[in-house]
DNA sequence: TTTTGAGTTGTTCGA
DNA sequence: GTCGAACAACTCAAA
């Protein structure tokens, strides 16, 4: 069954306007909230006991940080589980529409005689700028607006100091949100009266969200299950195998026992809230070991809170160096170097299969994502939103607070960052949290006969191991692009230069 | 206001 | 191989 078909709405009729508000129908707009259990906007509006119009709209108006092409894909096939979902459980159609949201929705409200609009809100600069915009306008003509949160466990404005400002530092705001009652998850409407009348629909393949020449997305399809039944499988499947060993498993991109839940958390199949209860009760069901496991995977949760909030305090997060001291920093631009980090040919297997990962399945364990950072930072001194913009579009969990926060975080420009002397060493790192090399050869396949004595630094093998394992370096395999020690020698002066024009501007005051 | 303790994820060097 | 110290100085949060 092709759930994207059954959208297609060849009519174009024109609503029937209810004149008694009581019966009037009511918009829910869905933006990245795309599920039906724990859906704030949803409950309310079945709630109101009047016709529900389920809407969503691709904005093709707001310019700033529109969706990469892994997130479009991931899109459609979200839309898609949505729309049958909605149709199986309330018989209800998700209508949608392309366009600039502050035209579209008084043009729908107008058609439909909708009186009312329940949104989940988004919490990104040009979200809440477009957003703020299209509220006031809408309560202009008299209709009711109201917007709830889906995608945080606390609203961003009320985590302060005790001082009244916004932490910096991330374990004060994490302990300060867990002195907040836990964050309690809603199940979807048992019923709801979907809007009777017939609505114009786009055809979703007509957005041209999937990729067609080259069909590049085959390495997402057999990764990923897009979806709120997928996000619930996921969940299930990681409580059920791996959070028993999180706390030491996650840095193992060999076993891949994280959640994986980072895309569907960013499009709302699946909201934190759920995701706190269902850890919380798994770890008082017993078992000792889920239970000491627990704190550490919520406290991911806290950082992805964390970033959220700094966002919607420091808009310019994305952008601008978080310290703005980093404004001084001498990047060293160099297109090859960058052209080899995005295709996996530095010749540091972690880091090159860390990027084979992100552009094969369009994710990346989250300690590679560490280490190809801070190779593309430290040993390449490529300015962070280079790679920021480089994940924007080939992540599916592209998502503006937790891609800018982690960037910032690793460069050191960022709240609470790493210290400049941080400085990951890729070999190191390899044989610390790959030690079989099992992660290298699934993603490096041109090393997979090398012994695993080797395998983090094929360039220390002898001749005749090399001729061994079918390898010829700088043929098959690239010679390291830069060398560690000179790399890192050469990092450690940038940052020096960083403190001596800081010194040097105290000095001119 | 001042003081104090602390701050996700590391590496290198020398004993 | 293992261990502790050094790598800076600063900002943040709270007492």
């Amino acid at each position: 069954m092709n759930a994207a078909g059954g959208l297609r709405q060849h009519r174009d009729t024109v609503g029937m306007a209810s004149s008694a508000s009581g019966s009037a129908p009511l918009i829910v707009w869905f933006r990245q909230d795309l599920r039906l259990n724990d859906n704030p906007a949803l409950i309310a509006a079945a709630a109101a006991g009047r016709p529900v119009i389920a809407l969503y709209i691709l904005d093709t108006a707001t310019r700033d940080w529109s969706m990469g092409s892994a997130t479009r894909w991931w899109l459609h096939h979200s839309l898609a589980k949505l729309a049958a979902a909605l149709r199986q459980q309330y018989d209800l159609q998700l209508t949608l529409r392309r366009g600039d949201p502050a035209a579209l929705l008084p043009a729908l409200m107008q058609e439909t005689g909708a009186t009312a609009i329940h949104w989940n809100r988004v919490y990104e600069p040009a979200s809440i700028v477009r957003d703020t915009a299209i509220k006031a306008a809408l309560q202009v003509r008299g209709s009711a607006v109201e917007t709830h949160n889906a995608a945080l466990l606390f609203e961003p404005w009320t985590v302060k100091t005790q001082a009244g400002g916004w932490f910096k530092v991330f374990t004060p705001f994490w302990r300060a949100c867990l002195a907040q009652p836990a964050p309690v998850p809603q199940r979807a409407p048992k019923k709801l009266t979907p809007y009777a009348g017939a609505l114009a629909s786009d055809a979703l393949e007509d957005w041209d969200l999937l990729p067609t020449k080259p069909d590049w997305a085959g390495g997402l399809r057999e990764t990923w299950t897009p979806g709120e039944a997928g996000a619930a499988e996921r969940l299930q499947d990681f409580i059920d195998k791996d959070l028993h060993r999180y706390a030491n498993g996650r840095d193992r991109p060999d076993l891949n026992c994280t959640s994986r839940l980072s895309a569907h958390l960013h499009f709302g199949e699946i909201g934190p809230r759920q995701i706190w209860q269902a850890v919380q009760m798994a770890a008082e069901r017993g078992d000792a070991r889920i239970a000491q496991n627990v704190g550490k995977f919520l406290s991911e949760l806290g950082w992805r809170e964390f970033c959220h909030h700094l966002l919607f305090h420091f808009p310019t997060l994305p952008q601008q160096n978080f310290r703005d001291d980093f404004d001084a920093f001498p990047w060293n631009p160099n297109a090859d170097h960058v052209k080899a980090w995005q295709t996996g040919h530095t010749g540091y297997p972690i880091v090159d299969a860390g990027m084979r990962q992100l552009w094969h399945s369009g994710w990346m364990h989250n300690r590679v994502r560490m280490i190809a950072a801070s190779f593309l930072i430290k040993h390449l001194l490529q300015d962070w939103r280079v790679g920021e913009a480089w994940f924007w579009d080939t992540l599916v969990d592209a998502n503006l607070a937790n891609n800018a926060g982690g960037w910032q975080w690793v460069a050191g420009s960022g709240a609470d960052a790493a210290p400049y002397f941080r400085i990951f060493n890729p070999i190191m790192q390899g044989e610390k949290f790959d030690p079989e090399g099992d992660y290298v050869r699934r993603w490096v396949p041109e090393l997979a006969q090398l012994p695993n004595k080797y395998i983090h630094k094929p360039w220390t093998a002898p001749e005749s191991v090399l001729k061994q394992a079918g390898l010829v370096l700088g043929q098959s395999y690239p010679l390291p692009l830069v060398d560690h020690a000179t790399a890192r020698k050469a990092a450690l002066a940038a940052f020096a230069a960083l403190r001596n024009d800081a010194d040097q501007a105290v000095g001119d005051e």
